[in-house]
DNA sequence: CTCTTATTTAGCTATATGCGCATATATGTA
DNA sequence: TACATATATGCGCATATAGCTAAATAAGAG
């Protein structure tokens, strides 16, 4: 039994998580955490594509693209479809984008404050 | 330069991310993925702790703690303040809250429907 | 059955990283 | 100076995993 009634949380501003909600957390955010998954998940933001369309807009190997699927898919946030010969892929957690958005725009402020650090943007006027 | 410059981005939902900004976003994603960081974090949401209080309120070593601090405060996720013998960590950026509520909003939806398998939540009343 | 196409899997290597231990640095006190 | 306290860091071990190549499975066509 993997007690997930920790779960129903709203994270740090409630109660603390258990080690295994923590976990969990911790597992999907290092699912996000490889470039050619995003890339992957970007190319099917458009909508389901099958795997040898995946390899063509990512540039990488069939088996490494095929890997990083099942990964994807282990994790929900992708679903497969068969069909004959081919395994379609589509985005089962549109979660993903909120999240990636996110830290985006967490990125673009960091840039923009480093880059004001040496024009007068900070403390110390003279 | 690190070009960032294609980074004011909505990510996937509009222009697809450059292989630099695909990289910068798993990184942040990257340092999310640890229980430890993860449980840093939850531990600073009340607010500004040294690194004492962190020790206790994880259960980390304090090496292992130190460390994780310097990663979390290396990504701007936290900020650093000397105050004589000790050092102060905050929360530098919110979005982290939001982040780890979307996660745990979207295990606890899958969480939900994996139990419901069970109990005809699903497709095939019967 | 044989051949082709699409996808997955196995074996391997290289790299990254979490953790523990010991030590180093920094700051304050006697 | 010597000592205590609070943090940080260097090193080694163990493990995880991305990527490659080759081989295995799966499904359709002849």
């Amino acid at each position: 039994m993997s007690s997930l009634s920790s779960l129903p949380c709203l994270l740090m501003k409630s109660s603390p998580l258990s080690d295994e909600a923590l976990e969990l957390v911790a597992r999907r955010f290092a699912v996000l955490a490889e470039p050619m998954r995003l890339r992957l998940l970007q190319s099917l933001s458009a909508g389901e594509k099958n795997v040898h369309t995946l390899v063509e807009l990512t540039g990488g190997t069939q088996a490494n693209v095929s890997r990083h699927l099942q990964t994807l898919a282990d994790a929900h946030l992708l679903k497969r479809r068969k069909e004959g010969l081919q395994v379609f892929y589509a985005i089962a957690d549109p979660t993903i984008f909120k999240l990636c958005d996110l830290v985006c725009g967490s990125l673009e402020k960091e840039h923009a404050a480093r880059a004001g650090v040496f024009r007068g943007g900070g403390r110390n006027p003279r």
